[in-house]
DNA sequence: TGTACATCAGTGAACGCGCGTTCACTGATGTAC
DNA sequence: TGTACATCAGTGAACGCGCGTTCACTGATGTAC
């Protein structure tokens, strides 16, 4: 049947290319309806008709509709492991991080959610998904790995990771900084996501500045 | 047409009794419908099958579907919000507050998910369900209104809260307690949503021992 | 450079499906006298 | 206690709809000789 993917291969003919270009606008148009009315709501065969063809020309470029669905989550996970990438490899500090993550966030709210909004029950994503997730989780370890170490004795959930650590397998920060790392993460998390789904809206502070203290606290635990 | 609602009403007679009694079930099957398969797929007809009758009959108990998942996220707001105001009623401190909302989540992540989980643009929540939101940012309130101050100057986002915390009216606590009911509020969220959604899944450690760790971080700041 | 053939993007008709919703109706339950 | 009437839960047929997906096809683009 339909041969559906083609990678971002070089030696392209032009028959590729073109074929590349119209799987890259099918999806720009599904995104632009997930943005609309959310990610239940996409329809293959409203996007063949703004794109001006039949519905089943679709079908030349996603073997279905579940297909078209996963390629938008791989990249939005692809696209926020190279933004995250892209900060921690430039020797961004935490600061530099978060505010990368939150640009990343605000700039597609809906895309955000596909990564970390509610899961669809028996939904499993595939494997390259899922690494792609560890890839995240990875850069972000990046960027803590030099951290000077805080003092402290060891708290139970230190201890705790000194047995679960196999995630972070190629980095041997100590558990306190690991520990740190996951706070970072759900932490702004948090933040973020009440703020997309627009739960602050009735308070009327600015949420940049809630998020930049939940940061600081990260940075500088004492003053939290 | 359809006389839909009533109320929780002492007086009832019989016929009363069994449309409350039917609205329950419905909802209860809208429910298990949600949990195997999230809200998007809720049908109307698959619920009147299940409960051995007619797809029309389900008009005379609910005016359209859309009033139906309005319902259900009445009632998950309500029930969030009586979980929080039993505990804070009762005297609880920090920890029992986190516990309880925990454990409300795990009970049903579907439903926390209703509450918390990726919104649907262009939804509006009515009036009332908004009413219940701040019932419950009223009630973690309660729980902190005794706290005993914290040291330390007044950080920025403390300044700003002071112009902006009219959410807080009934409540006379310094900025600095409202930065903190507003950080338990998005940390606890952090670590469960993530949890919920499973993106620890890869990890092996125990989410409940990084939930305590946050919460532990909102107790005592300088233990990071 | 031209011809013969293979590839493949896109079409249009058709499929079955389940959805939400309306409507006119039947029959049981409750109420008034 | 019995009769006449009103209320109202639930039925079954029917509506239009848009969905995902299949299939046999046309016609343009690319390839081989």
């Amino acid at each position: 049947m339909a041969e559906t993917g083609t990678g971002t291969g070089a030696g392209t003919t032009p028959r590729e290319r073109y074929r590349a270009q119209v799987r890259t606008e099918i999806k720009e148009r599904a995104w632009e309806q997930i943005a609309a009315a959310g990610a239940s709501a996409l329809s293959l065969n409203a996007i063949a008709k703004q794109m001006g063809m039949s519905g089943p020309a679709l079908y030349r470029y996603f073997g279905s509709r579940d297909d078209l669905i996963t390629a938008l989550i791989r990249d939005a996970y692809r696209s926020l492991a190279d933004a995250v990438r892209a900060a921690a490899g430039s020797g961004a500090d935490l600061p530099a991080l978060a505010h990368t993550l939150r640009g990343w966030a605000l700039a597609d709210p809906q895309r955000y959610f596909l990564v970390y909004g509610t899961p669809v029950p028996g939904y499993h994503a595939p494997d390259d998904i899922t690494a792609i997730a560890s890839e995240i989780m990875a850069a972000m370890l990046d960027t803590f790995v030099d951290l000077p170490a805080h003092g402290g004795p060891e708290t139970p959930f230190e201890a705790h990771l000194g047995d679960h650590r196999a995630w972070a397998a190629d980095h041997p920060a100590p558990n306190a900084v690991l520990h740190r790392a996951l706070s970072f993460w759900t932490r702004l998390h948090g933040v973020l996501s009440l703020e997309l789904a627009g739960h602050f809206t009735g308070m009327t502070f600015d949420p940049a500045l809630l998020f930049d203290a939940e940061l600081n606290s990260l940075i500088q635990p004492d003053l939290g």
